[in-house]
DNA sequence: CTGTTAGCGCATTCAG
DNA sequence: CTGAATGCGCTAACAG
């Protein structure tokens, strides 16, 4: 409506000749007011002012400088879920913490899913990267090293000459497995998606034999094949707990969701918690699957913990109240890590993290 | 740990040596792979790859081409509030869709409150900006408006030349209000601060007696006098709805949150509710502060519509469950309108709300 | 304290 | 289809 037409961005030689000076003091008098005299930066401020100069330009200070003040990161996941995600969304907020105390601008890449991620990473003007959580296949990866970028993943995958930055999921799983088997004859798992494909589906631990499996069952979850680092380990850890009361992998009805959504959960559950192998504990990869579990619980009158222990992971807000089993750890302390760490600025901070158990499991 | 040795970036010119062609094939072969012969290309990608190219710098071609490919974020908040508050969560989520849908990365400008936060917008490599809604009198919308870039702004303030987005509050407050306040004797809002100040505070609206306030109250709330435009424009549609019920602004009580948090909300909520001032109707500028408001209630054993009508705003997740009158908008929408806008590639879509009446307030 | 020189790494002309 | 020249806008490094 108010016309603006297109103005041309004023330079800095053209403010330097309006003031009477060069094109350094023009320079100086921005980046390094100590170094001019009074008198001079007034005279750059006034002619700046008048002709509307809006300071250096950042794209031309960073080519010349060799940095762009910029953190990237990389989701393994579509940028939207930077803020969908409960999970990202707090390791993000810790990434920013420390982004703004740097003075940093955060920018997502904008990855997703399709192989032009690739470009997008390698367009990326930034001066680290920070990973969020992706697959052992990720081309993403390799742009980034091809950067010779420092990065720091989170999550997984490792990679040599990357830094890596992750709680012990496996052992975590282990403990919380642990609590919420104890004493199940049928232990189910909601899961994350095993790979890049997100296909959700149901099925028992490898090494069952397939016919066993409910109609429509696929060939089996075999923790070690999942090529989501993150996922593998918890998968891991929940086939440990299980085996240290005397069980089978093969007896563990493991559903994958493809997406870390309540909503998803909540069907998925439904099939975990009828028909003939239905499960009478269930460890759940997050609070907001755990949640969904608990919801459909509800709905099919099953009492909690005494027809069903429940497991989550991350204590969410949301966990106390529902009296979760969770496994704490702040994604916002990891992510201000991996910030730092990226950024250079590496602190002591080690991931810990620690069960916490609630009354949706009988432990005491 | 791996001794990466801050290995220099190598050069197109170094590539184009070493492919045994000018640097401006290169180029094409990055750029244009069109414009180049087979062989010529496949040289290219060979050298490139021996030697570790990782492509056009970015920061070197965004200086010629004059555009960065990055989408700039300010928000009048800390820059962790991007991911802290559920309001601007799912703004952002919008503004990433349409950045993903153009390849366009997403920069959180970091501001902190400080006055530095003009500089930081100053130096941020974008081409352009969308605001997430602060105060008239923020600098950083100056230094927007110094730079010459496409700018939006969602929720306020309206400035000369920026573009703007947002609902019509004061005629959402209106409809929420009357729906709230119908039969109420002693009405309260839950608002957003009043001022960059971000004072949290409890007290009547202006031309109240002072001297009828609670005690420790402060001079009144003058909605005009609010500087965030949302909030303003909300108190006045509140004003408004309570007037129609031929009340007096001076009988409503104001408690003025810091931050958009359920949990102060809580504390707030039950100073309004407690005290021969006990509000019987509260209307809440958001579904958080509406929510700490209902636990509020229940710990105090009050019934809700009994003995306390509520209502909040934005129709967020947890609006259902709890039953309660809320004003939907899809924030999502809008963040995603604001960064077509700011794009360049405006569409239809008009900003829209409705009241969803539940079981917190009493009409049908 | 100020100015001069010399590029940062690349892509848009326009020739060949 | 390929190449040579030119400068995007700025600042490090050095002189003066």
């Amino acid at each position: 409506m108010s016309g603006r037409t297109a103005r041309r961005r004023v330079t800095m030689a053209e403010v330097a000749r309006a003031a009477g000076v060069s094109v350094m003091t023009v320079s100086y008098a921005y980046g390094r007011p100590g170094r001019v005299s009074d008198e001079a930066r007034a005279r750059v401020r006034e002619a700046a002012e008048r002709l509307g100069y809006p300071g250096p330009h950042p794209g031309a200070r960073s080519l010349r400088r060799g940095r762009t003040g910029n953190l990237g990161v990389v989701l393994g996941e579509h940028l939207t879920y930077a803020f969908d995600d409960p999970q990202a969304t707090r390791f993000l907020s810790g990434v920013a913490q420390v982004c703004a105390d740097h003075g940093m601008a955060l920018t997502l890449v904008p990855v997703t899913g399709a192989p032009s991620d690739v470009d997008r990473v390698t367009e990326a003007a930034v001066d680290a990267f920070v990973v969020w959580t992706t697959a052992d296949d990720d081309p993403v990866i390799d742009a980034i090293v091809a950067t010779g970028l420092p990065a720091v993943i989170h999550g997984g995958p490792l990679r040599e000459g990357l830094s890596f930055v992750a709680a012990d999921d496996r052992a975590a799983a282990t403990a919380v497995g642990r609590e919420v088997f104890a004493g199940a004859r049928r232990p189910g798992v909601l899961s994350f998606p095993l790979d890049r494909g997100r296909i959700s589906q149901i099925a028992f631990g490898t090494q069952g034999s397939p016919e066993a499996a409910p109609d429509g069952a696929s060939p089996g979850v075999d923790p070690d094949a999942s090529t989501f680092r993150v996922t593998r380990q918890r998968l891991r850890g929940y086939r440990d707990a299980w085996a240290s009361t005397g069980g089978d992998w093969s007896q563990v009805l493991v559903a994958v969701c493809s997406t870390n959504s309540a909503h998803e959960a909540e069907a998925l559950a439904a099939e975990l918690l009828t028909g003939p192998y239905a499960c009478d504990a269930i460890a759940a990869m997050s609070d907001e699957l755990a949640l969904g579990a608990l919801r459909t619980a509800a709905r099919l009158g099953l009492s909690v913990p005494g027809d069903l222990t429940l497991s989550g992971w991350d204590d969410s807000d949301a966990a106390t109240p529902a009296g979760l089993t969770t496994i704490a750890q702040s994604l916002r302390d990891q992510g201000a890590h991996c910030a730092r760490t990226a950024l250079g600025h590496p602190a002591g901070t080690d991931v810990s993290w620690h069960l916490i158990s609630r009354a949706s499991t009988r432990r005491p």
